[in-house]
DNA sequence: TATAAAATTGACACTGTGTAAAGTTGACAT
DNA sequence: ATGTCAACTTTACACAGTGTCAATTTTATA
């Protein structure tokens, strides 16, 4: 068959990146996912027209190996407002850890590359729509807190639920998960909810 | 005097650097700080052993010139833990602003410098301690939350006041100064107070 | 005016990305 | 068996940016 070893290399290319990722070493260069993966150097390029786009590639790979959108979608099937809540924050929260490697390298990219950028920011819009469901929830309930606007309200889920402030509580705190997600079910109920 | 030129040229790249770090231009280069300061590359790497000391003796100045240290501590007279608190919140939540640009830079360097980590870390270091007088003067009053303990109340107050949730509220989702430090008063309270 | 520090000039080594071209391998259709 | 085509390798190189080096010029001041 023409395309299964292409198929065949581009995935070992993905899942080289991937695991370089996860190995949490910064500086990843494409002489280094090659020979991981086991290809020349000039290979990659023939699946991936630069370094950026490999990474974001390696992103939505990710991504659908995780099933991410369905495990974020099914958190919006709880029916009261708190308990939409609670199901989004151990949802998200729980996927960080998954994807933190990968969050990281993107964010590097942030400043030089547009399309890293722009990979970064679909998937914080993806969790922005969790946030603004849950908030809705909420609001139809009439727990939503007096001085808050729907869209403040999410503004303020959505930053407390950054992938930044899972870093500095779980690795540089030294929070457990469970810790973290329990405190965070907290504080963002007593920051939306009367 | 012998070292007079020296200290003034120093000082020109200090600011050269500062200016082109604040025009938001993420990618700096050694010839464009040259450039702005009026002298050649390699006169950088007289004064400078590398970009990232260049960078990190940047933040230093803009210290010095912003006097971060004393407006932090000053913060610390109020008599209340309440009173800390918001004192706090408004001195570091102010301060924010004036140094995010610099904060970007430092951030950018993260990965690939030891240096510029270090000097980040510093300064983070300062607004922990910062957090810690805050949350014992409430512990003192009585009122911190009962299932708080106090590392975890400077850990959560640190983490609500980092400066990525900052930028994630003012800048992107476009909050006034004004609204952010209400808002994360309150936040701050309802989080670790009873 | 002599001298020493400060700065300039121009050349170059090094790293990592990306491009280009010629050659090799293997599947497979005829 | 042979020819063909795509995937892949090998080698070489252009390019940008950092950092080094040595020779030279400028400038302040003793």
């Amino acid at each position: 068959m023409m395309s299964s070893k292409r198929i065949n290399t581009k995935n070992r290319i993905l899942e080289a990146t991937w695991s370089l990722l996860e190995s949490g070493n910064k500086a990843i260069r494409m002489a280094d996912i090659a020979k991981v993966a086991g290809v020349s150097r000039q290979a990659l390029y023939l699946h991936f027209p630069n370094r950026a786009e490999l990474l974001v590639a390696t992103t939505r790979h990710i991504d659908v190996v995780k099933n991410v959108d369905e495990r974020l979608t099914r958190s919006r099937s709880a029916s009261s407002g708190i308990g939409r809540l609670h199901a989004f924050v151990e949802a998200w929260g729980g996927y960080i850890p998954e994807i933190h490697s990968m969050s990281v390298a993107l964010r590097a990219m942030r400043d030089t590359d547009k399309e890293a950028a722009a990979a970064w920011d679909d998937r914080m819009q993806a969790v922005r729509q969790g946030c603004e469901a849950a908030v809705q929830a909420i609001s139809e309930d009439g727990y939503l807190k007096g001085e808050l606007t729907e869209v403040a309200a999410v503004d303020l889920l959505w930053t407390l639920l950054s992938v930044e402030n899972w870093e500095r509580l779980v690795l540089e705190c030294g929070w457990s998960q469970l810790a973290y997600e329990r405190t965070l079910k907290q504080i963002s109920e007593a920051t939306l909810m009367s």
